[in-house]
DNA sequence: CGGTGCCTTGATACCAGTCAAATAAAGTGG
DNA sequence: CCACTTTATTTGACTGGTATCAAGGCACCG
């Protein structure tokens, strides 16, 4: 279940811990190698659908949302990286535009391989080939899940596996039950591919039959099993 | 757009062109090199979610859908292969076991290839390594234009998009215009993921514009240019 | 204070799912 | 080849889950 570590960058010069709460724009240092250290604050575009890929990026520190706009107004987003995974390898491999966004969800650093030198270094090294591979793969198996679930299951169904999920990525805080991620409620509802209002609405439901509570952005899960029953009910 | 040619399979000694229609279950022949052909017929499983890989297949001739079955009755197509394409990769670089099923549609002419052996070659062969992640991300864009779809279109733009697409994949039949798949009302809805009679419904409709004319389960396209305007609609 | 953005709740409309029943089509066995 | 069963398709009526529209509350901020 656990992704194996990052063979591009593990041995990457770049220092993640550093000043992540800098204002103002991503900022970038050259390194000797060619990459960039890039350092953002929440919300900042990383690369946007329909633009050209000169590289991936491997997310070293925070949050990141990849996330696709339809023809009107409404995104849907599709999953969060983890720390220690590359951004943007599919539409390198392919040689393609990006067909979906990447934006910060809070500060973060990111470290930028230009193209070159990691398809060259995709060329030859079988580590990195066969992590690029097994993140693919993974990446697909939970796109088809969302599939899945987006087709199957109710909105009350999809935000109580939405909430597990985000529990498996990102963990607790310190209290051992509050979800480590804060997210507006729009971006819970593009997560879960549901109108805004419809998704508080659930929220409010699962916080009156006691299984989570809500203080703003922060959400705390009381009763986690019988939010899983209700993520597997029949209808 | 168009894929890569398959290196595992190109040179391979399995003749496709052979007997597709035979009674029966899947036959299969030993090659010299462990290799299986495995010929099929209309509505056979290839494999099936939850069950342990032992190899890769290559469909060298036939139509397979590839589909995903949810807790309760209902099924969601993710995709048709085409011819050439390898199926149950996934599975197997991640080492888990099938997240999907893959059944045919058609009579089919299939090889096997043992997990071993396609192991083995991944490891050292450059183009198939290639054509294994250029798949793997070409599966994956499609995947997440369906997320999108699912999340933010209708079922009309969604059953309008699905049709265009079916062309994309295997074409027209020999007076270019009736589309070379027969596919039933279910698989129809399936692959919409909606109800049976919400998609007969819209299809009905369809016609009824004339953008489509319906003769069992063929479909002829008569007014691409609409069908491609309605899939885009705003709403 | 009066924005401005986010969150919440209410009222209403409609898309699409479900249930039910009538054909139509496709097998099946004699 | 026909009678019979089974399965697929179609249409209708109804219901309900969600989206949409609208208004109000709340917090943060210049």
């Amino acid at each position: 279940m656990t992704d194996p570590c990052n063979p591009l960058c593990d041995n990457c010069a770049i220092d993640a811990s550093a000043e992540v709460n800098i204002e103002g724009d991503a900022e970038m240092g050259m390194q000797s190698n060619g990459r960039r250290k890039m350092v953002y604050v929440k919300g900042e575009s990383v690369f946007t659908e329909g633009s050209q890929p000169s590289g991936v990026f491997c997310l070293k520190k925070g949050k990141v949302k990849i996330h696709k706009t339809g023809s009107h107004k409404k995104e849907q987003i599709l999953r969060f990286a983890r720390e220690g995974q590359l951004l943007g390898t599919r539409a390198l491999i392919r040689n393609e535009y990006y067909t979906s966004s990447a934006t910060t969800i809070e500060g973060s650093v990111l470290c930028f391989i230009p193209k070159h030198e990691f398809l060259a270094k995709l060329g030859k090294d079988d580590d990195l080939k066969a992590f690029v591979l097994s993140n693919l793969s993974n990446n697909l198996k939970l796109a088809e899940d969302k599939i899945t679930q987006l087709s199957i299951s109710s909105v009350g169904q999809r935000l109580a596996i939405i909430i597990l999920r985000l529990i498996e990525v990102y963990g607790f805080e310190e209290d051992g039950r509050t979800v480590a991620i804060e997210l507006t409620r729009e971006e819970m509802a593009n997560l879960v591919g549901a109108a805004n209002e419809t998704t508080i609405r659930l929220l409010s439901s699962f916080k009156r039959k006691g299984l989570i509570l809500l203080n703003g952005r922060k959400l705390t899960v009381i009763n986690a099993a019988d939010l899983a029953k209700l993520a597997i009910a029949t209808s």
